[in-house]
RNA sequence: GCGGAAGUAGCUCAGUUGGCAGAGCAUCAGUUUCCCAAACUGAAGGCCGCGGGUUCGAGCCCCGUUUUCCGCUCCA
């Protein structure tokens, strides 16, 4: 990462809070780590991104239709997921190296050097231990076995914390006598929620495999880290659809999504080479393929978006802790055996892209500090977000080029006959100019404005941020004009 | 969580050896303005992150704390 690019990250975080995109959360009480809020252009911006994810994957797609799950769910779901036995790692921490463990992993390290029947007795008091979720004991173990960390070579260990990834709160006004009984989790993912409703949607909507079901919501994690501005966020959105697909097709449809997203992020005309494709060389436990759609970011290619061939795991889980068949009858004749394909668990192809990724995305790509030459031939900047138009949070800016002579009024005219269509923004505040240089810091892509001449031919000058041209054209071309750009 | 740096007006930042809290831009009111951050006049804006300490006196020195950034660490 270059000095240059990490200003440039710099530069577009305090735009955006000044710009009124995203502001630290509870700013007053200085702020909650890791916690951002959506200010009002930034609230559009990004219900405009979720509303083209959504509508490219529901309305263009008739094998795709949405759910809205709740964002509790029965503690069960994430026994089922996997997600409270794996989503809580205990760690130590080496002193003197600064070295960070995983506890399992530093005393399963030790015990291959052991003879066997040390190595069994170690990993079975480890495993009671962890599972009793008593670390000073966890902690005494690594001390008695003198169990050392590679790096300094000492023994000088903190205490054993554990990290929990899944917020818990409780559920209910009354406690329970078992606390444990009114634990709920507030979800790290919005896929169970697809996966627990998958046969209401596919009897009610009628669905036939293969089909989607697509979501958009609020998950969170507790990240030990988070950082990077609304990168990495302990609350966060995300925008997900699970394919359900026969069994054995997942790999032409893993290619199908993988090829599908990668053209969405293209439709917004975001060139290729900022993007790379990261396979997982290692995919999850779950899962027999995985990988990344990454963006260069300002500081370097991340990851924005998941594909993920899940198998039958969610549903076989989810079909194995409640209890409850999550099956498809599948009647399409099976050209192997003129029978039809009969019952099975589907196959799962997850596409996962985060909202507030998306979101920052599309800022790095738009933010720009133009120079430009002067007549005198000195030279100015400009800053611009370059956003696109059918994103941006306003989309027309409706000027008039003074507060008299009766312009306002023809502008709030212009303004009234366009609202309805799209966003727009009205202002009379101010030099031209500055009005102008004020809707390219929040990304407005069209200016409107009302002159003496408005008066004699209804005619107005429409301003282009990009280019900064303008050309004349009659008031009743102007919606029109707009609706097309926007499209 | 560890190490380093920083926090002064809405924003960007000055602030001398420890001696009255400052500028530009932005905001508000008014005048003037016919196309790219215009000019003039005036006004408002501050617990100098927070809490202690040293001192006659602290924005400045010391300790603690909090937030942010950078580097580790972690990351389905």
């Amino acid at each position: 990462m270059s000095t240059n690019d990490n200003n440039k990250f710099q530069a577009i975080i305090a735009h955006a809070k000044e710009y009124g995109f995203v502001f630290p959360s509870s700013e007053i009480y200085d702020g909650l780590s890791a916690v951002y809020d959506y200010g009002p252009w930034g609230s559009e911006l990004k219900k405009n991104i979720r509303d083209y994810w959504w509508k490219s994957m529901t309305q263009m797609h008739e094998n795709i239709v949405g759910v809205d799950a709740a964002i509790f769910m029965h503690p069960t779901t994430w026994k089922a997921s996997g997600h409270v036995d794996n989503f809580s790692d205990p760690m130590i921490d080496n002193k003197d190296s600064k070295k960070r463990y995983r506890v399992d992993h530093l005393i399963e390290a030790h015990a291959e050097t052991l003879p066997e029947q040390e190595s069994a007795a170690l990993l079975s008091e480890m495993e009671k231990l962890l599972a009793e979720e008593d670390f000073a004991a966890v902690k005494k173990l690594i001390e008695d076995h003198k169990i050392k960390c590679s790096i300094s070579g000492t023994a000088n260990w903190t205490d054993v914390r554990q990290f929990n990834l899944m917020f818990k709160t409780e559920f209910g006004a009354v406690a329970s006598d078992n606390q444990e009984d009114n634990i709920v989790y507030l979800r790290p993912e919005t896929a169970q929620g697809i996966f627990v409703n998958f046969l209401n949607v596919q009897k009610t909507a009628r669905m036939k495999v293969p089909f989607g079901i697509a979501q958009t919501g609020k998950a969170f994690r507790n990240e030990i880290v988070a950082r990077q501005f609304i990168f990495r966020m302990r609350e966060f959105e995300q925008m997900e659809m699970q394919f359900f697909c026969r069994p054995g097709t997942q790999k032409e449809w893993f290619e199908y999504w993988k090829n599908a997203r990668k053209q969405w992020h293209l439709s917004l005309g975001i060139p290729e080479e900022k993007y790379r494709w990261h396979p997982h060389a290692k995919p999850a436990f779950y899962a027999d393929n995985a990988g990344d759609i990454e963006y260069e970011f300002p500081i370097g290619f991340k990851e924005v978006e998941g594909i993920h061939s899940r198998t039958d795991y969610d549903l076989t889980q989810h079909q194995t802790y409640s209890k409850k068949k999550l099956q498809y009858f599948d009647n399409d004749i099976d050209e192997a055996t003129g029978k039809p394909y009969g019952n099975y668990v589907p196959y799962v192809i997850e596409t996962s892209i985060g909202l507030d990724r998306m979101f920052l995305l599309i800022l790095s790509q738009a933010y720009d500090e133009e120079t430009l030459a002067k007549e005198d031939g000195s030279s100015e900047t400009r800053t611009v977000l370059r956003i696109p138009p059918k994103l941006a949070p306003i989309k027309l800016a409706i000027l008039p080029l003074t507060k008299k002579d009766g312009l306002p009024e023809i502008a709030r005219n212009i303004m009234n006959n366009c609202r309805d269509e799209f966003y727009c923004f009205y202002e009379e505040k101010d030099a031209i100019g500055k009005r102008y240089r004020r809707m390219d810091a929040i990304g407005t892509p069209f200016c409107i404005t009302v002159d003496h001449q408005t008066k004699e031919d209804n005619t107005v000058t429409i301003r282009y941020r990009d280019t900064m041209t303008q050309e004349r054209l009659p008031i009743a071309a102007i919606k029109e004009l707009v609706k097309d750009k926007i499209k």
